[in-house]
DNA sequence: TGGTAAAGTCAACAAGACTGACGTAAATTG
DNA sequence: CAATTTACGTCAGTCTTGTTGACTTTACCA
């Protein structure tokens, strides 16, 4: 309701931050709409996107540790899980330490199809970062960080940073 | 695949624009977070927050201009558009210039619900400039549209601005 | 041995997107 | 003026991706 807030002066309007809002929704259309168009073509969506994206992040990682990064019940990644398996572009391993685990990895195949998702999805960012600079990117980074909730914060730290 | 690129000294390796994707995932998990949790009371999913989202924004919005904006098919937002018609948030007017338009502006009670989940993502979206800066902010924006298609840039410009 | 945990599955359901086909009213154009 | 196009609404069907709830199998652990 109040334009300006804070303990010290303040920048941020509403308005500002209802044009924050709306970046974040046109953007993220923008975001998905690369890999969308490969994905369709192999009769996969999102989910499946997702999956790869994050076993190929985390090679061997545990279903149970899938779902918490996804944030989805297990049905729902089982279902797409077992396609992946299925058509031959991630495997499923019994745990050595603990054999009630199944460690995922992509296949070949699901490594391919990984990496071309991968550059059509970086090539966009690649240009936005070109196109706005070093120190942008690093604004946007921190932004992006702050609007995570916990327990999301804590997955993406999780994922090892670039050295 | 090569980790520096570009026509001067390059800043972005395959692994930080990973990790600026990521980043985008985990945070609109958030962004929605917030919002998702009123409109779960109303029985109202995120379409129905879209759609009162732009009808405040630019009251009186033709249904063309609304289906522009949201990327959708008239017929997924018909869906949405009736149900909040019904539902008294919304109302619908024939237009005088061209009658065959319908102008769209929330009710009392549609103002009322706008407000509500606008100030739930606007908390959210202020904690997270509060933290990082003034700075970070600026830069947050301009990647973000930077990362938008064209077509949706143009939309996000037609937004009025901030004064 | 008994309880808990990891994974998988079946079934049913809902939101929200899509396509395709149609209908009506109003504007526009030849 | 007649024909076409535009704006909107609707019916019907499909798909993806999420949900809940219940149940099983296997394995670990105290």
């Amino acid at each position: 309701m109040d334009d300006r807030r804070g303990p010290h002066l303040l920048f941020l309007t509403d308005e500002q931050l209802k044009k924050g809002i709306e970046a974040m929704f046109f953007a993220y259309k923008g975001f998905t709409a690369d890999p969308d168009r490969i994905l369709e073509q192999y009769g996969y969506g999102r989910a499946h996107h997702r999956a790869i994206h994050f076993i190929h992040r985390s090679p061997g990682t545990t279903v149970n540790n899938l779902l918490a990064i996804l944030g989805v019940t297990k049905q729902s990644l089982n279902r797409v899980l077992r396609t992946l398996v299925e058509d031959g572009l991630v495997e499923s391993r019994v745990g050595t330490r603990d054999k009630r685990e199944r460690h995922l990895v992509l296949t070949e195949k699901g490594q391919a199809l990984e990496a071309d998702l991968a550059e059509a999805q970086r090539a966009r960012m690649r240009a936005a970062y070109r196109e706005v600079g070093p120190e942008a990117v690093d604004g946007f980074r921190k932004v992006l960080e702050a609007m995570m909730d916990p327990d999301m914060r804590r997955h993406f730290n999780a994922l090892k940073d670039p050295e």
